[in-house]
DNA sequence: CGTTAAGTTGAAGTGAATCAAGTACCGTGG
DNA sequence: CCACGGTACTTGATTCACTTCAACTTAACG
């Protein structure tokens, strides 16, 4: 189901950002910004940063994937998102200096470039305006977060889970089709630590919901054949009007 | 446990922010921004806007305390946060224009400043400087929800939830005195709400602490008696190392 | 002093983690 | 072309922590 390591899929992606920080930027803002860019290349699951590492740096995807996670010692993992070309990576921790809430690590090879903290920070003395487009991504951000936190903290069930993870990444790729189809290309492991489950969970469930007919998987595409019910199932309707 | 409904507990408070949005201001612009507040008490247990809505507001908390939280529609409730006097309430969305990620409802009599979206975005166009401290808050929304989302996703058992909670909190006081000890002012019920486990749970798992000599409880006041070992139950080292 | 909300405690039920064993898939090299 | 090794996926059995339900005690407050 995990596309082979070296191509980047082209199908419906996690996490489209409505909103990018270089595109409400002057033209001048943004060529000053390119001269303070190195770019740099980076072979799959490379860890970019760590949670906790104080940040010296800005790092912009440009090509590639980036899974955002944040981890425990015990080696327990939960995804947060998965970053794509033209994200900004650490944002928030380099403006503010405090440490990296997440980690970062590449999925596939990656194009990265990077910007010193400190020319960051004197590029948003010269360009106070910045200030606004940083607001909204770390406002993207905490939205994310917030739905994240009502999959984990409402949603008790399992298959509540798993509904709503389906139904927001088919939700993600909206702009080319707003059909009821996605590609995953996450392993049952990595689905497992976006929703706070085993594996073994995510595969239980996931048959639950084809055998009810909820969905369907030809390969590694996805289809939502009756996204009324998958919907139900997602509801934050847990208390006890479990479907039947 | 829970204080009377008239008084605002004064000792130490869960949610201490570092950052406050007006004091970066300029004084000039702080009296613009007076200008266009406008004053109003509200009655405890009054919702002052659902996760959702839209915006039309923005509310700043003078006195009180309201209680932030993400509620699915069968009655579950995630307690975010509690708001604390100076904290605005609504920024993001206010500013975004995107529905209230939260709900917020004063817990006690709350003085309440509120100030329309129309001029809130117009004080943003006359003080664009406002956005640096904007993106303060949201930073720091974003790095609480973070936090939550480590309690939620990667401590899996009730204990370490609760333990994370407690410490959480403890720190939380450390401006009049770095002690160990601190006011609890949540019900059983809403301590729950925090971590997403049941009442019951947390009155088992807070007597199981107490039996294990790791927290003291004389009324509402909590000490912490063996920091170390409550860290060990807090650890984000679940995987199998559990303390015996 | 009586009513209501909060806390306590036990017993039963359950969803999901864990453990274990096996299968399908895929790229590699013989 | 097939054997090989590694990874991902599948499936069943067992276990366990927590929820739920229920009955009860305690505390708070007019």
């Amino acid at each position: 189901m995990r596309l082979g390591c070296e191509t980047v899929p082209n199908g419906a992606l996690q996490c489209s950002r409505a909103a990018e920080f270089f595109t409400s930027l002057t033209a001048e803002a943004r060529s000053d910004f390119q001269s303070l860019e190195i770019h740099n290349d980076y072979p799959g699951s490379t860890i970019l940063f760590l949670e906790g590492e104080t940040p010296s740096r800005v790092l912009i995807l440009r090509e590639g994937q980036s899974k955002l996670s944040i981890n425990s010692i015990g080696g327990k993992r939960l995804i947060l998102g998965i970053a794509r070309p033209t994200e900004i990576l650490g944002l928030t921790s380099a403006l503010s200096g405090n440490p990296y809430e997440v980690t970062a690590e590449t999925m596939y090879p990656c194009n990265i470039s990077s910007v010193s903290r400190q020319d960051f920070l004197s590029f948003f003395l010269r360009h106070p305006v910045a200030y606004q487009s940083a607001f909204r991504e770390v406002s993207l951000d905490y939205s994310r977060a917030c739905e994240q936190l009502r999959t984990l903290g409402l949603a008790i069930t399992a298959q509540a889970k798993l509904a709503r993870l389906l139904l927001e990444w088919c939700a993600g790729g909206h702009e080319t089709e707003r059909d009821n189809r996605f590609t995953i290309f996450l392993t049952h492991e990595e689905i497992g630590e976006c929703i706070g489950t085993s594996r073994e969970t995510v595969t239980r469930t996931l048959n639950d919901f084809q055998h009810r007919l909820l969905v369907e998987l030809h390969g590694s595409t996805l289809v939502i054949s009756n996204r009324i019910a998958l919907e139900r199932y997602a509801g934050i309707n847990l208390t006890r009007d479990r479907a039947s």
